[in-house]
DNA sequence: CTGAAAGCGCTTACAG
DNA sequence: CTGAAAGCGCTTACAG
C-alpha cells in the first residue's frame, strides 16, 4: 500500500528535517513574526526540499474556512451564464477564493441536493443565480451560517440576503415605451416562468408602458415560455396565431427572443420590415453582425464582480455586515431588429 | 463569540443525543452492517432532530478523497467551453463529484497557479481542457498522485494522462477537401496559435487536402490568430491583403471564423456568394438560422462525457487504470456559409 | 454489537 | 523564540 496521496509529504516531515517541532514549522510556513530568521531559513528550506504542499483540507478543518465558494446558475450552457460566471471566478480569485459551479437546471430537488452539499462541504459562501423555485432552499445556508448573494433575482422571502439585480421592470418598460414610439400598437410578449420574479418585473415594465400610453393591456398578447431557445420558438408559434396583427415582440429575455427570431425567419418574415422583435440581456450573440438584436442591456460582469464583492464582505466581516440591495441599471440597445410597423400585412 | 458554522452540530452531539459512543454513531451513519436496528434507529432519529449534517470535510480529511474534480478551461465565456462544462458537470455529479470551474485564459502561471491550488485542496482527479502552453505544469498532479484527463488537446510530452480529443486532423483535411471539391483553388487558412496542438493537427489536415489534390501549399495563405472573435477579424484583413483572390477560408475554430465573418460581412462581402467560409467545432451559435455555419461538428457534449467516465476509472482504480487516447469522430456538416467560388472578381 | 483510542494534517493557545 | 498538547470533525482497526 502506497501512501493516499503521492509522496504524501506533511510538515511532520518537513520539522524533522528542519530539526524543529511541527508547531515551530507551522509557524515559519505561515511566517508567523515569532520565529527566528535562522530558524526560518531552515524550515523553508526543508519545505522546498521536500517539495512540500500543505494540505488545504487540513487547514481548512482547523481554520474553520475553505476558501471556497458555490456558485449555482441555471445552466452554464444558457448563454447568459457564461459571461457572468467568467465575471465572478475572476473576481473571486482575485480574493483567493475557487469557485465550484453547480447547474441547478431550475430544479428545486436538484438545487437542494447541491446547496446541502454545498454546505456540507464547507464554502464559505454562495452565489445563487438561478431561478427555480428553490428560494425555501436557500434559508438552509442562512441557518448553517453560510452568507448567500442572489443574482438577478429579486427573493420573495427570504431577508438577510444580498441581492444585485437590473432594474428589470424600468428596463422592459423603456424598450417597449421604444417600440410603441416607433408607432406599434399591438405589441406581444413572450413572457418567461411565473415563479421568476424578473418576469413578472419585464411583465409589469411592459404593462406599464402601455398603461402610460392609454393602450389597454391585452392578455391574450401574453404568452408564458420557458427560458430556451426552443420555448422561445414555440411561443411566437402561439402569439402569432392568437394575433396575426402583432407587429412588434418583446421576449423576456435574449436567448427567447432568439428563439423566436428563428420561428419568424421560417415562417418567412423579415425582421424588423414586417415585424419587430427585442430582447433583455444583451448577451454577446446578440450583438454579432448577423444577429443585432435590439435589447436592453444587463451589465453581467459588474453584476458578478458586485455579487463577489458583497460576498467577500459578508465571509470577512460576518458581524457586521449588513445585507444590500444593489439594482443595476439596464437601458436600451438600439440596433436592427425594432423598427417602425410596416402598413403592409403580413403574408398568407 | 459563536461557533464557527451556523448550530454547528457534529457527530458527537449526536452520539451523547443517542447515548451512544462516537465510533457507534459514526457507524450507524455511515451504514456499517454491525449495528443493531436499535442502536441505528436511535442514531438516525437524534441526528434528524439536531439536523445533523456531516462535515465533509473532516470526512475528506480521513477518508483520502473529496469528491471533488477540478476543471480547467480556456475561458467560460469563449462560447466553446459552455457545453463542455455542462457535459462534464452533469456526468460528474451522476458519480458524486462536484466541479471546481478555473479559467486560465491559456497563460500558463494562472494554470500553474490553479492546478497548485487545486491539488493542494486535495481534489480527487483533474479534467485540463485548456490549451495554454501549460503540459509541464500538469506533471505536477501526476506526481501528487492525481489523475488528469485531457480534453481537446493532443500532450507532446506526456504519458501516463487519459486523453481524449477529435480527429482534428482528418476533420480539417475533410472540410478543406470539401472546399476544393466546390472548386476553390484559393484557401486561406486561419490557424491558431503554435503552441497548440490542435492547431497543427488542423493546419496539417488542410495541408494534406491541398497536397490529395495537388495543389502546392503556400504559406502566404496561413495567418496566425489567436482564439478570439476580434483575432478572427483582424486575421481575415490580413489575410485578404496577402491575397485578394482568395475565394474560401477555413478558421481554425468557430469563434474566429465568426469573427472573421464580421470583418467580411463589414468588408461588403457576401458569404457564400462572393467568398466561402468554414469553421470548426459546431458550436451552438453556428447553428443558428442567421449564421448558418458550415463546420467541423466536435461531439464536444460526448467529449466531456467520456473524460469524466475515464477519471472517474482513475479516480476509483488508481493501481489498475491503463491511461487511454480516445478520438472521436469529427465530420463536416454542410450549412450556408460554404458554395461554388464566383466567377467575379471582389468589388473594389 | 459497542467503545476507547489512534490518526487524517494541520494551527494555536499555553507554558517555558 | 520554541515545544508539548489539545483540538478541528470525522473514521476505523483493535479489543472486548
Amino acid at each position: 500500500m502506497r501512501p493516499r496521496r503521492g509522496r504524501g509529504v506533511t510538515i511532520l516531515d518537513v520539522a524533522e528535517r528542519a530539526g524543529v517541532s511541527v508547531s515551530t514549522a507551522s509557524r515559519a510556513l505561515t511566517g508567523h513574526p515569532d520565529v527566528s530568521a535562522q530558524t526560518r531559513k531552515q524550515v523553508l528550506g526543508a519545505s522546498q526540499e521536500l517539495g512540500y504542499r500543505p494540505s488545504l483540507l487540513a487547514q481548512s478543518l482547523v481554520l474553520g474556512r475553505t476558501s471556497t465558494i458555490g456558485l449555482l446558475v441555471s445552466d452554464i450552457a444558457n448563454p447568459f451564464y457564461p459571461a457572468l460566471a467568467k465575471s465572478i471566478e475572476d473576481a473571486a480569485s482575485n480574493f483567493g477564493y475557487i469557485v465550484v459551479l453547480c447547474n441547478t437546471d431550475d430544479d428545486p430537488p436538484r438545487s437542494l441536493k447541491y446547496l446541502d452539499r454545498l454546505i456540507a462541504q464547507g464554502v464559505d459562501g454562495i452565489i445563487h443565480a438561478s431561478v427555480g423555485e428553490d428560494e425555501k432552499h436557500l434559508s438552509l445556508a442562512s441557518q448553517a451560517g453560510v452568507p448567500v448573494v442572489v443574482l438577478n433575482r429579486r427573493p420573495r422571502l427570504l431577508r438577510d440576503v444580498d441581492v444585485v439585480i437590473s432594474d428589470n421592470q424600468k428596463g422592459a418598460e423603456e424598450i417597449v415605451t421604444h417600440l410603441l414610439e416607433l408607432g406599434h400598437r399591438t405589441i406581444g410578449h413572450i413572457a418567461g416562468p411565473e415563479y421568476a420574479t424578473l418576469c413578472e418585473d419585464r411583465l409589469a415594465g411592459y404593462r406599464r408602458a402601455l398603461e402610460k400610453k392609454g393602450i389597454p393591456f391585452n392578455p391574450e398578447l401574453v404568452v408564458r415560455s420557458k427560458f430556451t431557445h426552443e420555448a422561445g420558438a414555440q411561443a411566437v408559434q402561439e402569439l402569432l396565431q392568437r394575433e396575426p396583427r402583432t407587429t412588434a415582440i418583446f421576449a423576456v429575455n435574449d436567448v427567447v427572443a432568439l428563439g423566436a427570431m428563428d420561428a419568424l425567419l421560417e415562417r418567412g418574415l423579415e425582421i424588423p420590415r414586417q415585424i419587430s422583435l427585442v430582447g433583455f440581456d444583451d448577451i454577446e450573440i446578440s450583438r454579432s453582425p448577423t444577429v443585432q438584436l435590439t435589447t436592453v442591456r444587463q451589465n453581467l460582469v459588474e453584476m458578478g464582480r458586485l455579487g463577489v464583492m458583497q460576498l467577500v464582505d459578508a465571509m470577512s466581516n460576518p458581524e457586521t455586515h449588513q445585507p444590500q440591495r444593489i439594482v443595476l441599471e439596464a437601458g436600451v440597445v438600439l440596433r436592427n431588429t425594432a423598427a417602425q410597423p410596416a402598413d403592409i400585412p403580413q403574408p398568407e
